[in-house]
Formats: C-alpha cells, sequence, structure tokens
DNA sequence: GTGAAAGCGCTAACAG
DNA sequence: CTGTTAGCGCTTTCAC
C-alpha cells in the first residue's frame, strides 16, 4: 500500500467512486461537476445526487496537475497588522472576488530573506499569478519572479526598477507634495518623526521627498525623530513628546503615518498647543479608522484600495504585462494645517 | 500537445530537467532536494549546482499528489478589516512557523453561504488541518468539516456545539462578568450599544450573558443602540450621542467592541461628561493600538492571539481531537469605570 | 548509494 | 452526448 497523510483518518473519495455510483465514466462525472461540455440533463442530475449523497470534494490537487492551470494569485506582504495591507488585500478581493482566482496570503515580517522563502513556496504551487509588495527583493527573488511565466504585478511603489508590472504611488512625489503644502502655510520650522528602519524603504523614500520638497522653498528640517518597533497612538504620543522637549519652537510635525500622527496630536492638545495655528501636524495613508476623532490628521491618500483592484485587474487580465500604474495620492488638509 | 495555462509563458523546468543537467536519476534529484535517503556529497553538489543553474523552483502540486501530502493549514475567518482576525492570524503564524505548516486564509465576509465556499475550496486543495472562526455554519459546512478527516479547530467562541475541536472564550461569560464588575461599580442606569447584526453570534452572546448578569444584581438595560455597517471611533460616537439624546439619565455606556467604545469616550469628553464618575463606558477586545489615547477604555481582553496559538498547536500536534479549550477573557478597568 | 517502474486523481484529446 | 486513452510531475516501493 502507499504511503498514507498521517492525517488522513478516512479516505477521501474519488470521481471513481461517483461514477461508480452514478453508473457512468469517470469523465461524465468530470464534466457534470466542472459544467464543462454537454451532458444530458438525466445524466446530470443522476451524477449530482451520487456525489452529493457521497459528500464528494473534488481533489484540487490533482485537477491542476493534470490541467496545468491553477486558480490561485499568490499575494506577499509584509503584515497584516499594518493596517495599510488588509486595504489592499479588499481591492484585490473585490476584483478577484468576480473571477474564478482566489487569492493566497503570504507574509514576509518585512524581512527580505523572510520574503523570498515567500515567493519561492508560492511559485512552486504555480499559480495564475503573483503580487508582490514594495519593488525592493533579493536578487532571488527577482529572478523567480522575472522567470515565472506568470503575470507579476509589484504594488505600493513606483520609485524604482519594476520586475514587470507595476501599480501604487511615488512616495518621493508625496513627500514633496507634502513638504510644499506644508511650507505654502507658512510653517518654518520642521520637525519629521518616523521609523529608524532602513528596511522601510517606502518611508525613507518620502523623507527624501519632504527634504527635497523642503529645500525648494529654502527649507530644512530642524528636527528629527525616530522609533523602533511598530506604530501607535504611543509611539506618536512619545516622539512628540521628544522632539518637542528637545526641540521647543518647532511649527510643525510631519509624521511617517497617520497612527504615529494621532498619537502626536493627542499629545499636543494635551500639552494646550493650539493647533494648527501653533503648530501643525500631518501623517501618511489616510486611515479611515481614524475618522470620528476629534481633530482630523491632515495627510495623503495612499490609495491602497485602488492599488490592490487595478494589480488585481492587471493579473485578471491574464497578459504578462510590464505596465506601472502610477496612482496621484491626494493630500488632505483634516483639521490641523493652516489654511493655505 | 497537451493544453497548456495560457499563462505559461516559458515552460517550466521538471525534475528531469535537473536529473539530465546533473547526469544523474530523476528519483535522485528527488532525495537530494527533499533530503531525503543517503545520497554521496558529491551528487549531492552537483544536484543542486544544476538545480539553481536552471533555477528550478518545484512543483507542489505533482508532489502532493504523489505523496498525499499538503503542508496547508487553511484558516476561515469573516474579515481582514476587524482587527480582531489579524491578531488571531499572528497566533496561528508563530506557532506554524516553527513547523513545515503554511497558513491559507479565507474570508466569509460574515456569510455562512460564503463561509461554506470557502470551506468547500480549502478542503478541496486536501489541506493538513482546518482553523474555522465561530461555531455557526451551515449543515453543509458542518458536515464537510466532519467528514474531513484532518483535524479541524473552531476559533473564538466555546458557547455552544463544535463539530470537533474549540479553542476561544465562552462569550456569554464575558458579558456576564462585565455586567458584575458594572454593578458592583454603582452604575445603575446602562445603556447597550452594539451591532443590529444576527449574524454577530459572539456579540449576542456577550449580550446575552451581559443581561444575565445585570438581571443577577436585579439590574436591567435602561436604553439599547444598534448601528449597521462598520465599528469605528464616528460609529461608536454617534451612537453615544444618539443614546445620551434619548436617555440623558444613563450613567453607563457598554459597547460591543474597543473600536465603538473609544468613539463613545470621545462623544463624552467633548460634552464635558464626567468620567467615570457620571457616566462610565466599556468594550470589548483590548485592543492594543488604543494605548496612547487620554484615557484607557474598561474592556475585557479577548485572547485573540492565545487563541490563534493554541488553535495552530492542536492542527500541528496532527491528532484528530475534539478537545475544547476554554480561556478567561480578563477583565482591564481602565480608566473609565469607577473603582471597585 | 542509486535507479526503474508504477501510480496519485484528475483532465485533454480524440473517437464514436 | 458519452467513453477510452494517455499522461500531468512527482514520490513510493522495490530492486540492485
Amino acid at each position: 500500500m502507499r504511503g498514507r497523510n498521517p492525517f488522513d483518518g478516512k479516505p477521501q473519495m474519488t470521481l471513481r467512486d461517483v461514477a461508480e455510483a452514478a453508473g457512468v465514466s469517470e469523465m461524465t462525472v468530470s464534466r457534470v461537476l466542472r459544467q464543462r461540455g454537454d451532458v444530458s440533463e438525466k445524466t446530470r442530475e443522476r451524477v449530482f445526487a451520487a456525489a452529493r449523497q457521497l459528500g464528494y470534494v473534488p481533489n484540487k490537487i490533482a485537477g491542476a496537475l493534470a490541467s496545468n492551470r491553477v486558480n490561485l494569485v499568490g499575494v506577499v506582504i509584509p503584515s497584516l497588522s499594518n493596517m495599510v495591507f488588509p486595504d489592499v488585500l479588499g481591492g484585490i478581493g473585490e476584483v478577484l472576488g468576480e473571477t474564478s482566482l482566489q487569492p493566497v496570503i503570504g507574509t514576509s515580517r518585512y524581512d527580505p530573506e523572510q520574503e523570498e522563502k515567500v515567493i519561492y513556496e508560492m511559485l512552486s504551487w504555480r499559480p495564475s499569478g503573483l503580487i508582490v509588495s514594495g519593488l525592493e527583493h533579493t536578487d532571488a527573488a527577482r529572478a523567480m519572479m522575472a522567470n515565472a511565466g506568470i503575470p507579476v504585478v509589484e504594488v505600493m511603489d513606483v520609485d524604482g526598477e519594476p520586475v514587470a508590472a507595476a501599480v501604487g504611488i511615488s512616495h518621493e512625489a508625496a513627500g514633496r507634495a507634502m513638504a510644499r503644502e506644508i511650507a505654502a502655510r507658512g510653517y518654518r520650522r520642521i520637525g519629521y518623526l518616523g521609523s529608524s528602519s532602513i528596511a522601510d524603504h517606502r518611508a525613507q523614500k518620502r523623507l527624501k521627498g519632504f527634504r527635497e520638497g523642503l529645500a525648494e522653498a529654502g527649507l530644512g528640517l530642524a528636527d528629527e525623530c525616530f522609533y523602533e518597533g511598530s506604530s501607535g497612538f504611543g509611539t506618536g504620543r512619545g516622539m512628540a513628546e521628544e522632539i518637542l522637549t528637545r526641540t521647543p519652537d518647532l511649527d510643525f510635525l510631519y509624521f511617517n503615518t497617520d497612527m504615529n500622527a494621532v498619537g502626536g496630536l493627542i499629545y499636543c492638545l494635551e500639552k494646550g498647543y493650539s493647533i494648527p495655528d501653533q503648530i501643525g501636524l500631518a501623517g501618511f495613508n489616510a486611515f479611515e479608522v481614524l475618522d470620528g476623532l476629534p481633530m482630523r490628521i491632515a495627510t495623503m491618500d495612499s490609495k491602497r484600495h485602488e492599488i490592490g483592484r487595478k494589480a488585481a485587474e492587471l493579473i485578471a487580465s491574464g497578459e504578462l504585462t510590464d505596465e506601472i500604474v502610477t496612482l496621484e495620492p491626494e493630500f488632505q488638509p483634516g483639521d490641523t494645517v493652516r489654511d493655505g
């Protein structure tokens, strides 16, 4: 006897079992269950009855091997706890939901080596497409993506060299645009608060663009503050306290993400700062969950949902495209910056 | 020629290709790549070299069919946007990360029919285990789970009849415990604010337990307020406004989730209520992201992470167990209830 | 230490 | 409309 999965308590039904029960060939059963080809109403019913009766669940492993078709789309993201990525997945799910394709999620924990492994695992299932977050990957990962022979889309970012297709925003442009908004509103003593992780490529690009935008206006960063670990109200609050203690004359705090910015806002409100006159604040992402707070934080919409949708559309098209889709982040002044 | 997947741009490498390149049999290549059996160091190296050179990626579909072994664990949850579930997934990922098993996530969008479909899809890949959120499923889904022949664990809830194993908390007990805490602290005019969806079984159970707990103390609900759609600061804020306008003498607001409770807290602070004396508030879940707000909301830890870990451990054990693991939710008074 | 043969459960292609 | 045949790429088993 052949090896059995130790978990296989009961033997699984096969097409053959259904075929015998219905008194037809395996092929006919296969056709009925996949709604392919013409089958008489009579046999069709008998087959369905037999299948239901036996509790038959098709074996997609076998089907995929025989047909060389796998209706899965690999999606590789850094994490599920950062709200950015569930939003992207939502967009992907919406679009794929209208097709026969199914997303399969893998997480890299912000680690390129881990990402490489996950991509390898995914490709070994021969999916119909692959969506990967970001443009920075190990050489091996890039090689795998380039040679996968399936549509591959890198999402979130367009500042760099995609392997094939890419859908995202320019984070450099987003940082630059925010700098212009801030400068145009008369803020002059500006602090940046963000992650110390150089692996957070997109935040680094926003910071780069931000500096450039400030430079255009003859400004520079008056101070910077970095954190390790995860973003959150507490993190933002702590950073605001630190930077304002060190450099009390700041009149603007630019955060790497809304979650931190809201923490900073809370701190400033508590300390009695007048917002947005005495001090302004801005974040990034435009998280909807934050609607309902006393003040809306100034931010820039990172278009996460739309990125997911567009990426899924590229995959669903089946084309091996290398199209680059650049979406425009949208500035939302909220209540924490002065009027321009 | 056989049918090809339209996405198959380039032909994929097979074991045979590697075998030819290395000048050995397919079997030897297979053994080397899976680190099974004894292979001489020499051939081992040649095989690795050939595989790397050709960019070989094994075909797990074929491997799984031949070995009747699939290292995937299906995880079916309602949604990824509700922070509850990423937390559970985190716990699952931690435990499975130390095994050869990989989680595959599917979402039901709080729809039993959709859930049934997702479970069917997952089982058709013959995974090594299945984790499903909640105890309420269609009959067909229950039948599939019961007959899957793999370890199946229902998570989050233990108030009901699990198909096999279950890991969770008793939401009725959680509601009851919260009622006791509130009553013991002298609150008497209590309002409930939650979802109108009867499909939110766990919130319904908490409400049931809550009523029972109040009744024990000779109390009842003074008013109730329900919302449709998703939870959030804005939702909680709106509900608080509505219920306090209608029933101004309430001295406690019990929310179905922390996200709404914080919205209610913001409203009460704005309106100048003295918290926790004039009015108390409580939520449910103990979301960490909320740390850093001016006041910590009273809540009960739903033990999401631990639930995920324990469920994954049951799956990883490989046993077809029907163990029921009941975790104890933990009351956290925060700053929004009076001292007991 | 290595290879040859058989077959996992299903579907493509073709025949009737 | 239905059946037969071959084979997907890999692993198991058994032989050497």
